[in-house]
DNA sequence: AGTGAAAGGAGCGATAC
DNA sequence: GTATCGCTCCTTTCACT
């Protein structure tokens, strides 16, 4: 199942998708050199491997509404019940938007996306500090947004 | 320049999109209820509009070699000159994924993808300290991911 | 606002190199 | 592995409700 080398057209192609995620094929083919044929057979197969999860509309998050932006420092009762009881609550609440375990003090990590204060109050009393074992919950808040990507960094070539 | 309210076809049509950006416009307008022509003409307003920003491949992490997520406090002299300085150094960081001003104590916040802790020392000593006006740099790394989404939350009707 | 039809273009399989 | 052909379906515009 799928290969396990890029060549750079692949590479080419990740980045091009990466940039625009509803290049047409035969647009993506003329970016990366190739004909529309193989381009998409290349497609295909860097999906079938698992190097392309899929595809998603990025939205303004502003432009929503959605003006708070928290990164919340969760700590919980440490034993492998209370984490996985964490864990699938975490996943059920849309506001996260990711979570994940760090090393140094703190057990989980949170980027928590809300319209307000007051939502993310909402949140962070009503549904986070609810989980069982949740001990502590910790805020600090995005004043500016300097960069944010969704592209990750792909070798040279 | 673009409509300034949202109604429930358009939430549909946005939180589809942010599942699948690929989705043909037949199989959008059949999701939501629609035929094909007015979820077409939506689809392209919300783009106008600035609800929707582009379209992106969402890659694998892991598949593609990238195994060391970080994030990274960075301590950086005050004054407005410096600012602009490290704001436009890490914009051309494509291992800098993300970068938030933050409440609390810390300068910066960001959120640095690479293949091994080699190529984050790499990243770290040679390109984010290189940066003048840098003073400090305090790393974290992920150990698990729990949840890692693009999907902002929208509201439910 | 939504519907329906019509033309142009893309996707995608088959085939050949 | 790559390109060309050809059929089908989607996209997109326009006139109409």
């Amino acid at each position: 199942m799928g290969k396990s080398t890029l060549d750079a057209a692949d590479l080419r192609i990740l980045e091009a998708l990466q940039r625009n995620g509803r290049l047409s094929n035969v647009d993506l083919a003329e970016q990366v050199g190739l004909s529309p044929s193989p381009c998409l057979r290349r497609v295909r197969d860097l999906e079938e491997a698992g190097y392309i999860q899929g595809y998603a509309a990025i939205l303004d998050r502003r432009r929503l509404g959605l003006g708070v932006v928290a990164f919340v420092e969760v700590k919980i009762d440490q034993n492998a019940e209370g984490d996985a009881v964490f864990r699938r609550a975490v996943e059920r609440i849309p506001e996260v938007v990711s979570c994940f375990v760090m090393t140094g003090t703190m057990d989980y990590l949170l980027q928590v996306v809300v319209p307000d204060l007051d939502a993310y109050a909402e949140v962070s009393m009503k549904r986070l500090l609810q989980i069982p074992g949740v001990k502590d919950v910790r805020s600090s808040f995005v004043l500016d947004v300097v960069k944010h990507s969704t592209a990750l960094p792909l070798p040279p070539a």
